[in-house]
DNA sequence: GTTAGTGCAAACCTTTTGCAGCTCT
DNA sequence: AGAGCTGCAAAAGGTTTGCACTAAC
């Protein structure tokens, strides 16, 4: 099973795996994904129609705090969430296309630099490093083009509008 | 006045600069920190008791969405508010530490070279970058191995209690 | 059998919105 | 004069908490 790792890193720490926890762990690991409180209970609930959204934020919560999942913030793309992703074993970027909301990760050596350069900098113990980086994708960028041109219309249009009254 | 930048920026905008945006303003630049939106509102609520919350949050906004202040996460180290300061030259990650709270910022050219490659292999325009590192300043590393060994201790002394009663 | 974990309801904190009245330009 | 801004009250969105019951170990 996939999540057996951090099942396993539970157990060690004495932590109960009831029937709820297994079911998140599952869904988490297997997504792949970027997701939050929410659509996690979606999906879970699907399987286990009882199972209440404040034993997801209490899972999510202890999963956190064992170091076992990541919390990202993904540029607060939409509203206030938070996102989870497992943790890798290796430090990577999000970078967040405003238009389409898409989110790719980059995973450079520069990181390890930036890293490494702050640990002997300042003597700091990194205990998680996030950095989120919000833009363009190549794809959006051509047609921000097309949305500045809709908006300047619209625009245009309204003040046509107002002048009219104006006068 | 150290925040006519700003006021400037706003004009040419068309943005009316009203007594509470002006003090506000100024109170932002001036403090050269971190501030959430509610310190914001107790500083300005100082000078003008009249103003209200909500005109803290729009401002913020305002200026948020204007670019002329950068809205920060700080790794959620005190509950889910956000932090800002306004929009500096160059970029910078933030260090937080995780025991005692205190933020440093790394203005390292090793930031520019994960932007750089971000942008070449992805083609991705940036519009902004954020790095957040938490971890253990120097100072608290020390400290943090004293409140272990107190935690430690509470706990024994826990069981020890548990023992005398299970038997 | 114990203690940790669950569900439910209700609270919480930060931020946003609707609207009537005020004010900057 | 009039659009833009403010204050107030109320709501929203995401998350946490208190408590009695249940289930994992």
């Amino acid at each position: 099973m996939a999540s057996s790792g951090i099942q396993d890193s539970l157990r060690e720490r004495g932590v109960r795996l009831t029937r709820q926890r297994r079911l998140l762990l599952d869904l988490i690991d297997n997504s792949g994904l970027h997701l939050d409180a929410e659509s996690l209970y979606q999906m879970a609930k699907e399987k286990d129609p009882k199972l209440n959204r404040v034993t997801v934020y209490r899972t999510l919560k202890l999963l956190k705090e064992g170091g076992l999942v990541d919390e990202l913030d993904l540029a607060h793309f939409e509203g206030e969430k938070h996102y989870y992703e497992t943790r890798l074993k290796q430090e990577h970027a999000h970078i967040i296309c405003l238009r389409c909301g898409r989110v790719e990760e980059f995973f450079g050596e520069q990181l390890q630099a930036v890293r490494g350069q702050v640990q002997s900098q300042f003597g700091f113990e990194i205990a998680f490093a996030r950095t989120e980086i919000g833009g363009y994708c190549s794809h959006c960028q051509a047609l921000r083009a097309k949305d500045d041109l809709r908006a300047k219309d619209d625009l245009r249009a309204k003040e046509d509008q107002g002048e009219k009254q104006a006068v």
